[in-house]
DNA sequence: TTGTGTTTTACGACCTCC
DNA sequence: GGAGGTCGTAAAACACAA
């Protein structure tokens, strides 16, 4: 199954990284339990806690959202900093899809001022996140003359994050704007961010399944064919048409084995819990 | 250690749909 | 017109071979 490749592929991308060991729990625990096995059929049922830990402390570890991070501060950077490096871990908690909402209103769960984490002190990335300078300054493109603040540019999600993010995608490949709501109020990503991550990650699939195909053009092609002859290993959303696209009341269909393609590195047995 | 290739966030341009 | 889609791309973060 997908997530297991991801967490299996988190370990071996990550063997040393910061991510893996300044997290000490989430992939951790999530490689060295049996691979999501309470995760195996995974239907957004409320009650799923993928971590043997009782939800209700989600997002308590994160900093506030970040959506456009107004002043571009400091504080978000070292926000996520925090979130991957601190001891306390994203891992240890859990979420109930369907309720967390409920459970952590955006806002609550009493999270730590921004300010209050040093930075320094929890991130073995220290060089890279001890001082704010860099963050003071803007880049600028050469070629199309854009600027970008450095804080702004890019964050490197938790592994929780991306996790739960996975998995949401799993589910449906479009996220619903209700469930896009909740997966970033439990996440403490924007959702902003939790749309691009998808739209990304859509893309993301398509590379694989286009470098997929090239392989096969050049072996067992035929294999891949449907009866009409046509290639069709998943339904790419057609631009024009947006076919696979969902509506704006789009309801994510539980059906996930009929929606989610399969492909030897993602996504497999989703649906049969084993 | 360093150079290089890959992956991950984030954005802009452009498109369709409501 | 706004929201959200794809596509292409920039650049940080990361992995890994030399």
């Amino acid at each position: 199954m997908y997530v297991s490749y991801l967490l299996d592929k988190e370990t071996s991308m990550y063997p040393g990284s910061a991510r893996c060991s300044s997290n000490n729990l989430p992939v951790q625990n999530f490689v060295s339990t049996p691979p999501y096995s309470d995760y195996m059929g995974y239907h957004h049922v409320p009650t799923l806690d993928t971590h043997g830990q009782p939800a209700g402390t989600w997002g308590s570890h994160y900093g506030p959202q970040r959506e456009d991070w107004n002043a571009y501060g400091p504080g978000p950077s070292s926000t996520v900093a925090a979130a991957q490096i601190n001891g306390s871990s994203p891992g240890q908690v859990s979420y109930s899809s369907a309720d967390y909402s409920s459970l952590h209103p955006v806002g609550s769960g009493g999270l730590p001022p921004v300010d209050t984490i040093n930075t320094q002190q929890i991130s073995p990335n220290s060089q890279r996140h001890s001082s704010y300078e860099w963050m003071r300054k803007t880049v600028q493109s050469t070629s199309t003359g854009k600027t970008r603040t450095r804080e702004k540019y890019r964050v490197v999600y938790t592994d929780h994050q991306r996790l739960e993010l996975e998995k949401e995608f799993h589910y449906n490949r479009y996220i619903t704007i209700r469930r896009k709501s909740e997966l970033a109020a439990n996440l403490r990503l924007s959702e902003r961010q939790v749309k691009i991550w998808f739209q990304n990650r859509r893309a993301k699939e398509r590379k694989l399944m286009k470098k997929k195909m090239t392989h096969f053009d050049g072996s067992n092609l035929g294999s891949m064919q449907s009866d009409s002859g046509s290639v069709s290993p998943m339904p790419v959303p057609d631009q024009q048409t947006h076919s696979e696209m969902p509506s704006k009341e789009y309801i994510p269909s539980p059906l996930i084995s009929t929606q989610v393609p399969c492909t030897n590195l993602t996504f497999m047995d989703f649906t049969h819990g084993s």
